[in-house]
DNA sequence: ATCGAAATCTGATTTGTATCATATGTATTG
DNA sequence: CAATACATATGATACAAATCAGATTTCGAT
């Protein structure tokens, strides 16, 4: 989302942008912002790791998304009630820079491309959100859970197959949508079958391919 | 959405909507856009019912919306790859306006406020696909998906408690996610707890604040 | 009215996953 | 470096819902 703003705003606009934009940093274990909160603005990471999760009826917490460097967060709480419906919780110290409603607003009434691609965005985000409602058998969601980690924090180096950071089999739960005794199974069974390889809590992905294909049960059809 | 027009759009572009929007018939039973399509537009509804689905990896589809007078149709499919992302089906002979990509685009990047409208409509529309992510019990979504049913194409009259179109056990499962056997069972326990009335294929919605009650888990926590 | 197909209903059985129970390993803190 | 809190692991059991199988009703077509 940020690309939208380098790519559909004028310079005038961009330095408006970055003069407008403060800077705020996170401990390890802090929250960017609680569901419910007042939707304060839109953060764009510049370092650190967060995890968004949607509090649930039931006051468990479910795990919808991962971000890093570079990735938005808070776009979310735009629109309805101007609340936020998700938390964001970091997973590491992290840096962002914030970007209030007022100033984005302005922005974005200003600029008619600027807006129509965000537009474009969140339909998009939409789309793939619709497509996340299938019951899936959890062993593949437990896959894809593994393959959103991979992908969103990487490995440790570009050589190593160890992740850079492994979520709690917890979080990998709530990502997935069960419980973390099924987490543990699975990976168990991934493990044996040398798709993963597990480093007490750490976890190396040695078949990316296999991993992939677990995590898209289209594929996997008996 | 289509308000969004009405309010957002100055006349000359309006008229411009009017010129070019054509208007298309469909019967009962048949699709307007099948998921994979090309998206080639948007669609308002002027009068008729339809059904909105997904298709899933098995090939199963599951009923993710309904739609009546007023409604739009076709709007997820912009973005990304610019295909319908789901299928929509006449439930009754339908007949709507059609507004091209193209017409679309024109006003969109033309009218700035329209566009930050439309980006704060879908934002609320992702709010709200992200809010069913959870896993309910069956009951408790069979239950929601007859109050969508009721709120969707209302009742006989005024005065009736009788469903104007009443989905079948099959449509009621696949918007609930579960399947006809089930649903059978729940409306079965429904009608003898006196919520409903089956009626044949018919349905008669008798307590609707209990079945608003079954619908919503978090007030049913025992 | 009669036929046949499709939709609805009900019971029996199986299965995947949550839940419960308990053990071991691994960080954190005083 | 204990002490203890927390994460991970694994087995046993319970349960909700899917699947399978078959009966009955509804409704359109002839």
């Amino acid at each position: 989302m940020k690309f939208l703003i380098d790519k559909y705003c004028s310079n005038e606009w961009k330095e408006f942008i970055n003069f407008h934009k403060e800077t705020r940093q996170y401990e390890k274990g802090s929250y960017v912002f609680e569901a419910g909160e007042e939707t304060q603005g839109l953060f764009i990471i510049e370092s650190g790791k967060v995890k968004i999760s949607y509090k649930q009826y039931d006051n468990s917490s479910r795990l919808i998304r991962l971000a890093n460097d570079g990735d938005i967060l808070g776009h979310r709480g735009f629109g309805g009630n101007w609340k936020y419906p998700i938390s964001a919780f970091t997973l590491e110290k992290t840096k962002v820079s914030f970007i209030s409603v007022e100033v984005f607003d302005v922005v974005a009434k200003a600029n008619a491309l600027f807006s129509y691609h965000l537009m474009m965005f969140f339909a998009e985000e939409l789309r793939k959100s619709e497509a996340k409602i299938k019951h899936y058998p959890v062993k593949n969601l437990v896959a894809r859970a593994l393959l959103d980690n991979a992908r969103a924090f990487g490995f440790e180096s570009d050589k190593s197959a160890k992740l850079a950071h492994t979520l709690t089999r917890k979080d990998l739960a709530s990502k997935a949508g069960t419980t973390y005794e099924t987490v543990v199974r699975s990976l168990a069974e991934f493990n044996k079958t040398g798709v993963i390889k597990i480093d007490g809590k750490e976890i190396h992905i040695l078949d990316m391919e296999r991993l992939r294909k677990l995590a898209r049960p289209e594929e996997s059809q008996k």
